[in-house]
Order: structure tokens, then sequence, then C-alpha cells
RNA sequence: GGAGAGGUUCCCGAGUGGCUAAAGGGAGCAGACUGUAAAUCUGCCGGCUCUGCCUUCGUUGGUUCGAAUCCAACCCUCUCCA
């Protein structure tokens, strides 16, 4: 294959660019066509085209997310053309995936809003001067009925069935509607319109991605190369990052909830953080889990490196460090962080000047109902003042100045403007 | 079109007339411990004016002193047959 032709300082070039982008990567398939297809856009000095696909619908992006756009990252630094497609054709229409629950159809309006949330968001990332950003309606909605099923023609049910989620939902006796075998052949087409040589995605997406090799191959075009990276577990360390799930950082999160979240991760995720989400070195990594597993670094600073690198990249050095203090201020030293959320007396109560605690902590939102206030109190999470309290009838004096604590992070400060 | 199975609290999943705000697991929260919001252990985990009351088991009605549990209609899902 390794052509005699091929001049060395090209031959070296592609294998720097290959031993880049298998970085934290689950599965090239198939690799040798990567290796192929860089050569070539090297030899012809056209770079590769490099699609992502996103769906319109949940405009919020967290770090799950940034595992493939890092991805995309490198190949843009590489010289290589990114298309970011923002799927609004499948977005308008509603994609119902995931039983009972109809998940609402989006508008245009909607669907371009979120697109512009979107870019915002993912331009911390990517390089927006190198980016290509297209809609998938501007060549799914001229469709008419026949080309749909022209479409459908070169795909059979039984191949479709193969894809997992399908077959174990058929197994299941769980519903699968019919439309939804189309969301496979329309991303498919997607990758036919777009010319696409390489297309991005999770390892839940490696159905999707085969089958863009299969139509483009129909379409008399070569086939995409499918480079799925690995699915980032969330703060549980098990489930996948989702924002249904709450187990998300998100990337437009304060400095001091993105370092908080990250000291959650549990000790055995942190590697892997470091590699999917982090612009640090692979080199460097490397050295960081050998000190790990000889006992040289601490765990927990090599997390709270981890914490500050996250916050660096989304807000700057500065924060990352000041995120860093106040940890240590509040966690370590149980200090009180700088920044607390106040309770503003209203005049009413300012008149009385004490009130019951619970009825202070859920006006503050520091718990949800009186009951979870009742509970914090008898399992002694509440602290006014650093003193612990035990009765849950206690009234508090509204005393400018005082401070209640629930749990290990919930803070409020009292304001009364009456003693200002 | 016919026959059958099923829809339970944030999720999964028990429960077939009162002892059920409903087993168990997961998630979440808290306490202890610690090396961190890791790990581990323990507790909590519908709401309220909280030794009591109110709301919840697909929807709406009904039977009953009493229903998530029985009946009827309806909605939704699945299986088999045609």
């Amino acid at each position: 294959m390794a052509d005699q032709q091929v001049p060395a300082e090209i031959q070296a070039e592609v294998a720097r660019q290959i031993a880049q982008l298998r970085r934290g990567v689950a599965e090239i398939v198939p690799e040798a066509e990567l290796t192929q297809k860089i050569e070539k856009a090297l030899l012809q000095k056209r770079p590769l085209r490099i699609k992502l696909g996103l769906d319109p619908t949940a405009p919020d992006i967290h770090l799950g997310h940034t595992v493939v756009l890092h991805k995309m990252r490198q190949f843009q630094d590489l010289g290589h053309q990114v298309v970011l497609l923002i799927g609004d054709f499948t977005g308008r229409i509603g994609d119902p995936t995931g039983k009972s629950e109809t998940r609402k159809q989006l508008t245009e309006e909607e669907v371009l809003r979120n697109a512009e949330t979107y870019k915002e968001q993912i331009f911390k990332i990517l390089d927006p001067t190198k980016t290509e950003v297209v809609f998938n309606s501007t060549w799914l909605q001229p469709l008419n009925f026949a080309d749909i099923l022209q479409l459908a023609g070169k795909y059979t049910v039984a191949r479709m069935l193969e894809r997992e989620d399908f077959s174990k939902r058929l197994r299941e006796n769980l519903p699968i509607g019919i439309h939804e075998l189309f969301y496979p052949l329309m991303q498919g087409y997607d990758s036919v319109a777009l010319r696409a040589d390489v297309e991005l995605g999770g390892t839940d997406q490696k159905f999707n991605l085969l089958v863009g090799r299969v139509l483009q191959k129909e379409y008399g075009q070569e086939p995409q190369v499918a480079l799925m990276m690995p699915i980032l577990e969330g703060l549980d360390g098990v489930q996948k990052m989702s924002k249904s799930l709450g187990n998300y950082i998100g990337i437009s999160e304060s400095p001091r909830e993105m370092f908080g979240k990250t000291m959650s991760i549990s000790d055995a995720l942190m590697t892997r953080y470091f590699e999917l989400v982090t612009a640090v070195p692979t080199e460097e990594i490397q050295a960081i889990e050998a000190g790990l597993a000889s006992g040289q670094l601490h765990p927990r600073d090599v997390k709270m490196r981890l914490g500050r690198e996250i916050v660096a990249y989304y807000h700057g050095a500065e924060a990352a460090e000041q995120a860093q203090a106040e940890f240590i201020n509040i966690f370590q030293k149980k200090d009180l962080p700088d920044d607390i959320p106040e309770y503003h007396v209203p005049a009413e109560l300012a008149q009385v000047g004490s009130a019951w605690i619970i009825k202070i902590m859920v006006e503050g939102g520091m718990v949800a109902s009186n009951g979870e206030g009742r509970r914090m109190i008898t399992q002694g999470a509440v602290k006014v003042n650093q003193e612990t309290v035990r009765e849950v009838e206690a009234e508090i004096p509204l005393t400018d100045g005082t401070i209640i604590k629930v749990g290990k992070r919930k803070f409020l400060r009292i304001i009364n403007p009456q003693q200002q």
C-alpha cells in the first residue's frame, strides 16, 4: 500500500497526523482508509472534509459533547476542513426515540435560535474561521416521496435491525416507529450531500456512521471513514454524561461549579477525563498515570490539576486558580465562599425580627420543601453561624449577616436592610 | 379485523381488597470517616399548619365501610393469528 512514489516527508506527516488523531479514539473504521485519505489529501493539497452532525434540540453543551469536538479541533489544527452539520430537518420532525415521551417538534425559529446558542458554545473549542456550518434541511427538505422511496430502497429492514437499539427494542417488545428507520438513512444521506471524507461520532453512532458508508458507495462516492470517540461517563462514573441524568458539567457553567463537579468524579475516572476533555499532551497524561500508579502523585492533587485544566479551557487560567482556592477554602478549611446567595428580609418580617428557620431555607432556595428542610435539620445538616441546629421548630434571629449553611455546599446570607 | 399481555412513585421494578406513601435496586440528598463534592459505612428519600391530614399507582366513571389491587368504558404499547 505504501507505494514508493510517496515522498518521505509526506509519509512522515501522515504518520504524525495519524498518531495525533488516534488519541482517545474508540474505533476507526477502517483505519487503513484514513491513512490513505490523509496521504491523498497531502499529495493533492486538498484538506479532508470532516463531518460532525449535531442535534439542535438540546443546545446546552456539556463535557460529554466536547469529546468529539476536541477531536474535530485536532483535525482543524492539522489543516483539514471541518463541517458542522446542524440536523434542523430531523429536529423539526422530532425524534421520538425513547419509548413513551414524544419529543416535541421544534419550529424553524427555535431550531435557528438553538443553532446560534450552539455555535456560541462550540466555538469555544473550534476555530470559527475554519468551520463550515450547514443545515440538513437544505437538501432533505426538497426530497419528494419518490426520492425518499428510492433512498429507502438502498437499505433493507434486516440490515436496519442489525442496529443494537432496534434489535433490542424488537426483542423487548418495545415500539419502533417506522420513521425511526429513516433516521440512519437521513444521516447517511447527509454524508452523501456533504461528500464527507470522515464522519465523527460517539461509539453509539457506529451504525449510523456505517450506513453513511453504504449510501456513499451507492451514490458512487468514496465511502467516509467512521471515527468513533468513547462515550464519556458522567459524574456518577457509570452512566453516560447527559443533561437529563444530571451528571454533567456544562461548558457554560461557573468556574466554581465546574471545579467542584470535577472534584466529585471518582479517582478511577480522572485519566480518562484528562485524555478526552483536556488538551494536556499525551506524554504528560502518561506521566500522570505512572505517578498515580507508583504513589508519587496524590490523587487529590491530580484531580485538582484536572479541575484547573477544565476551568482554564473555558474561563481562563486565572479563574481556574480562583476556583481551586475557593474549593480548598470551603471543603478543606471549611471556610465560607466569597459569593454567598443573599436573602433579603422583607419588611414585614424585619418588624418581627425573627422567623422559622425552615421557612427561610425554603424561601432562600436552599431546600425544595418544608419536609426536606425538616429532614436536613434532623440529619444535623443545618448550621446557623457555624452552630448546628437541632430543633425543627427553631426560630432564627434575622440579624444582618447571619449565615445559614445546609449540607456542605449550600449557603445563604441574611440581609436585613433595616440594620444597614 | 380476531385473540392475548401490559401501563406503579425521578428511573428500573415488586405489589392483585384493609397491616401500602406502596418491597428491592439505581439515581439524588445528608451524616460519619477521609486524601477530594474519590472510596467506604450509616441514614433520608410525595406534600402539608407533621404523633395527624392531603395527594399519587394510564384516563374517566362504578362496586365496596375501604381499591394500585374488583367492574366498565376509553387512551397507549407489545405479542400471536388473519
